[in-house]
RNA sequence: GGUCCGCUAGCUCAGCUGGAUAGAGCAACUGCCUUCUAAGCAGUAGGUCUUAGGUUCGAAUCCUAAGCGGAUCACCA
């Protein structure tokens, strides 16, 4: 029994003697006292006075004498209004950091045996990845390591959009205006040269468009008659019948875009380990029509289209496979769910995309679980918020976009700057300094990204959005890093910080007792961040953990610290820290450094 | 129009699922480097939690309505 537990069941027999009633465990919680109160713990009584039918604070008072005299763990209490604080023994605190500091699965609980797959990234294959991009991959990386981190065996999926009307556009624009270009001939990263084709598209078909208009057609007769637009349909068609030329073009284009993606995927530092492919999925999902239309699920209407009927569910009708027996979004997205589940019995499907597809993932979800699936109850849309610019919402076509190749090599800069601002590099190779600038610059933008609540839109500001200090990655590195320097001086000094015996420390500082409160609770935030698929909860605990001991080394000595046993256990505090930083930065995907 | 989401300090965001005087960071102001990394610490100032009702010991949090902003509702992907 731990000792939260020793003070609830303490509160429960509490209720039970002074006012004779049987109190339920799970009615009794603790929550953390604010700060400017003294104490570790708070038991509000409020709810409780029609039990006790007398004051606030004599409830209270009553409830703390007996703890203070029946609970070893508490040594002292405090009651303001209906707030019952509790002081928690020094012997609590320190039993507390014992057992922590020697657990070797810091941040890791036992499996679950769950296998769960996350789908994330998820590009188009027709222009490079941009800010919102960045924001999908960084969640869907982190979210996989959370699970991971929760006990669940993980598989990183990418299904990757490499074939349609937009890769086809891209296409038609190279054939036009390409003239033969390369990567290697143009010195342009694969996915940023299929891209620069895409715009050369829209270009184009706008100059068409009112090219028509002037001769005299509607705006809407020349959007769909645009001799370009036309090609780029006629191409998709050919497409799909296997044209040799076309294909070889697509095959080509697409190598190009996936060599220029890999290194934007290497340079981010996420993974995966199972990539699927729209041109080899398209077609699935039409047996699944046939299966629903069988179970009854699905409908047909006169013209042979086949829909599904959602509205006692509070949605509409939704159509499923076209009148003339093709395919729409949706009819492939049930194909892949179950090929998905085919490859690797999965309990659990995660998709991480944006909440521009809450109707759709909402609509997919009902079906596979009207159609009786084993995995339905586990699918999930991890649905995130727009990533909008001060300008407004982001759009590739009209080159409001924040690159992320362009986005990621500024923060890498302005990282370098700042710290050669700070004059930081002292004794660092050249190699070394190069690394600590990818290392600050990328975990700013990853925190800065991941600090926020996925499921709500947030505003990037390029001007002064990411910022070094405060509530930032670059902050929580630099915690570490002082601890890391912490380290190498005890190890040089030769003070022991491995024993896990700190019977001879007698007091605690507050400082000491709220780091180890907050450390306390790493494994508990791994947990809440898996359940609510939120790294941002994960984000605000680094920062909160790194606040606390950037306290506590402020406040407190540690080598000029005379009595031995208080040093080794501070540098051990150190230690425990920056393994938790270090840990729960992975889990952010976010890498800390040893010196900065 | 139907459905869904959001609205908290000048700005960007928290607020543990109903508890104390609503918290951080940035920006502003004030202190602290001859002591372990000042990318840090301590402090000051800044709020009608969009509005109006309701539920109760107690509401930023739950309910209803309104306002503003956004998304979505294609035989598009």
């Amino acid at each position: 029994m731990n000792f939260q537990e020793s003070i609830i069941q303490g509160i429960q027999l509490a209720f039970q003697n002074i006012f004779n009633h049987d109190l339920p465990l799970e009615q009794i919680s603790l929550a953390p006292t604010k700060k400017e109160f003294e104490g570790s713990y708070t038991f509000v009584v409020f709810p409780f006075l029609k039990i006790s039918q007398t004051t606030p604070e004599n409830t209270g008072n009553l409830i703390g004498e007996y703890l203070k005299a029946n609970v070893p763990a508490v040594r002292d209490f405090n009651v303001v209004k209906g707030f019952l604080n509790l002081v928690l023994n020094e012997r609590v605190w320190l039993d507390l950091f014992q057992k922590i500091y020697s657990n070797h699965s810091l941040g890791q609980l036992p499996s679950n045996g769950q296998k769960v797959m996350v789908e994330y990234s998820s590009p188009n294959t027709n222009k490079p990845l941009h800010l919102g991009h960045l924001r999908n991959n960084f969640l869907g990386y982190s979210v996989a390591e959370i699970l991971k981190a929760n006990g669940y065996e993980v598989i990183k999926a990418n299904l990757v959009n490499d074939r349609g009307i937009h890769i086809c556009k891209s296409m038609v624009a190279y054939q036009h205006f390409g003239n033969g270009e390369t990567p290697e001939s143009s010195g342009l990263k694969g996915d940023h040269l299929a891209g620069k084709y895409y715009v050369k598209f829209d270009i184009e078909y706008k100059n068409q468009i009112k090219e028509l208009i002037s001769r005299g057609q509607s705006e809407e007769e020349a959007k769909k008659n645009a001799p370009i637009l036309l090609e780029a349909q006629e191409m998709l068609r050919k497409w799909e019948a296997g044209d040799e030329a076309v294909v070889s073009l697509w095959k080509q284009m697409n190598s190009w875009v996936y060599a220029g993606f890999d290194a934007t995927y290497r340079k981010m530092g996420v993974n995966f380990d199972k990539f699927y492919y729209e041109s080899d999925t398209y077609l699935l999902g039409k047996d699944i029509v046939e299966e629903g239309l069988a179970k009854e699920v699905f409908f047909k209407k006169e013209n042979g289209s086949v829909w599904v009927d959602l509205t006692d569910e509070g949605l509409d009708e939704k159509l499923v496979l076209r009148g003339d027996g093709t395919s729409v979004y949706i009819t492939q997205d049930m194909g892949t769910a179950d090929l998905k589940y085919k490859d690797f019995q999965i309990d659990k499907s995660v998709y991480v995309v944006g909440n521009e597809q809450d109707y759709h993932f909402d609509v997919l979800f009902k079906i596979m679980r009207k159609l009786g699936r084993s995995y339905g109850p586990g699918l999930y849309h991890l649905s995130y918020g727009m990533v909008d610019l001060p300008t407004g919402k982001m759009k590739s076509r009209e080159g409001t976009v924040v690159d992320a190749d362009d986005l990621i090599q500024e923060m890498i800069e302005t990282a370098e700057h700042h710290t050669k601002e700070l004059g930081k590099i002292e004794g660092f190779t050249e190699e070394q300094a190069k690394e600590l600038y990818e290392i600050l610059g990328l975990g700013a933008l990853k925190y800065f990204l991941l600090k926020v609540d996925p499921k709500k839109r947030m505003l990037f500001n390029p001007q002064e959005s990411i910022e070094f200090q405060g509530y930032t990655g670059p902050f929580v590195q630099y915690s570490h890093a002082r601890i890391a320097a912490i380290l190498r001086k005890a190890d040089q000094i030769g003070v022991d910080y491995q024993t896990h015996d700190f019977s001879g420390v007698g007091e605690l500082a507050d400082s000491e007792a709220a780091l180890i409160q907050i450390l306390n609770d790493f494994e508990r935030k791994i947990k809440m961040a898996a359940e609510e698929y939120s790294p941002s909860i994960l984000a605000q605990y680094l920062f909160d953990l790194a606040k606390e001991y950037n306290r506590f080394y402020a406040d407190l000595p540690i080598f000029h610290e005379k009595d031995q046993a208080i040093q080794s256990f501070r540098v051990a505090l150190s230690a425990l820290t920056a393994k938790t930083i270090k840990k729960g930065m992975s889990l952010l995907g976010i890498q800390v450094p040893e010196r900065m």
